[in-house]
DNA sequence: TTCCGACAGTGGGGTCGCAAT
DNA sequence: ATTGCGACCCCACTATCGGAA
C-alpha cells in the first residue's frame, strides 16, 4: 500500500546556529514547496498544505518520471521559476504557473519551472524519514535524479563554509537566504522544527507613516496596519505598502494615540495608493518615520514581507528616499 | 458581446502572546 | 524558561462572476 503523503517539515526562523558543528547549510529557494510521489508511471505533486498540484506542472512531472527509472519514491523539494537571465528563482514568475490548472504549451514554454529536490522521504515504498538528514542526503545522491527540469542542490558543512560566507554568496546569487539543518535530525513531518533553521536575507529602510488601516479581533481598538510611503526619484511621496506585524500590543496602543493627534481628512500622498488602501485608510499628517525591515521590492514598487522595527526620531521626512 | 473591477482562493511570508511543557 | 500554535497581519497572482460599456 502507498505511504500516506506527509505534510512537509518546516523550518523555524533565526540566525544560523553557533557553534556550527554538526550542522549543514544550503541555499533557500524562493518558490513553492513540493512533495512528490513517483509510483510506477504515475507522478504526483502536493503543496505545503497537502493540496494536490500535479496538473499545474505536467512537464515537471514528465521530467521527474524520466529520471526516476521505475523506482517508488517520495521526495521533498521546491518548485521554482528561474530568471532566464540570471538563473535565480523569482517567486513572481512561479505565480504565473502556480494557480493555472491546465497550463497551455505556450505558458509552459514561456515560464520554465524546475524542481529542486533536497530530501528523500521514502524509497521503494519504505519510509526513510527515521534516518538522519545526512543519511537521507546520501540516499538522495545515490538516486542520481538530476537532469532535465530536476535538480539536486548542493549542501555544505556549516562549520567549514561559514554562515557569513554562505549568506554573502546567497545574496550575490540573488537567493532569498540560507537554511541550516542538523545533520543528525530526523524528518519531522508537518512540524516547524528547530532542527531546520531558515535565515532569510532582509533589508531595512525608513518610511513615512501616511495613515493606518482598521484592524480586526484583538487589533480592532488600535489598527491593523500602517500605510507607508517614501519619496520617489522625482520627489513625490508615494505609497510603498502597508506593515501589520512587528508591533507589541503596547506599541500598538501608543502609536494609535499618536496617530489620532495627526488625523487629517485627505491623503498626504502625491499619488493614489492601491485601491484597497484608498478605500479603507485613515490618513494622518506625514510626520512620523518608521524603521522597516523587508525582503524585497515587488515589481510594482511595494515592499514584500515587511515588519515594523520602531519609530525614528532622528530624521526628517524629506530625508526618506525610495527603498533600495 | 466584451471588458473591467471586486472578491475569493492559494501560494509565499513575519510577528506577538498565551498556553502547554 | 522555552516552545508550539493560533491569531493577526503583509504581497502577488489567477479564477470567477456580475455589471458597465
Amino acid at each position: 500500500m502507498a505511504l500516506p503523503v506527509p505534510a512537509p517539515m518546516l523550518a523555524s526562523a533565526g540566525r544560523p546556529p553557533d557553534p556550527p558543528g554538526g550542522w549543514s547549510a544550503e541555499l533557500k529557494w524562493d518558490g513553492a514547496r513540493g512533495i512528490s510521489r513517483i509510483q510506477g508511471s504515475e507522478v504526483r505533486f502536493w503543496s505545503r498544505n497537502r493540496r494536490e498540484s500535479t496538473s499545474a506542472y505536467p512537464e515537471v512531472a514528465a521530467s521527474l518520471l524520466r529520471v526516476s527509472a521505475d523506482r517508488d519514491l517520495l521526495l521533498d523539494g521546491e518548485l521554482i521559476a528561474p530568471d532566464p537571465a540570471t538563473g535565480a528563482p523569482i517567486f513572481g514568475r512561479l505565480q504565473r504557473r502556480m494557480h493555472v490548472i491546465r497550463p497551455t504549451t505556450a505558458l509552459i514554454a514561456a515560464v520554465r519551472v524546475e524542481y529542486i529536490v533536497f530530501d528523500v522521504l521514502a524509497v521503494s515504498g519504505e519510509s526513510v524519514m527515521d534516518q538522519t538528514y545526512l543519511a537521507r542526503r546520501a540516499l538522495l545522491d545515490d538516486l542520481e535524479l538530476a537532469g532535465g527540469l530536476i535538480r539536486v542542490p548542493p549542501f555544505w558543512n556549516l562549520a567549514e563554509i561559514g554562515a557569513d560566507r554562505l549568506l554573502a554568496a546567497a545574496s550575490e546569487a540573488g537567493m532569498e537566504g540560507i537554511i541550516s539543518k542538523k545533520l543528525d535530525s530526523l524528518y519531522e513531518a508537518g512540524r516547524r522544527s528547530s532542527r531546520w533553521i531558515k535565515t532569510p536575507l532582509r533589508r531595512t529602510t525608513e518610511a513615512v507613516i501616511a495613515g493606518w488601516m482598521p484592524g480586526n479581533g484583538a487589533n480592532a481598538a488600535t489598527f491593523g496596519s500602517l500605510v507607508l510611503a517614501a519619496h520617489d526619484d522625482k520627489g513625490s511621496l508615494r505609497c510603498i505598502g502597508c506593515v501589520g506585524t512587528g508591533f507589541s500590543m503596547s506599541a500598538r496602543r501608543a502609536l494609535r494615540g499618536a496617530l489620532n493627534e495627526l488625523t487629517r481628512p485627505t491623503s498626504p500622498l502625491d499619488a493614489p495608493a492601491p485601491t484597497t488602501v484608498e478605500q479603507s485608510a485613515r490618513w494622518v499628517d506625514a510626520v512620523l518615520i518608521a524603521d522597516i525591515e523587508y525582503r524585497e521590492l515587488s515589481a510594482a514598487g511595494i515592499i514584500r514581507h515587511p515588519s515594523f522595527r520602531g519609530i525614528r526620531t532622528d530624521r526628517t521626512i524629506t530625508e526618506v528616499g525610495w527603498p533600495k
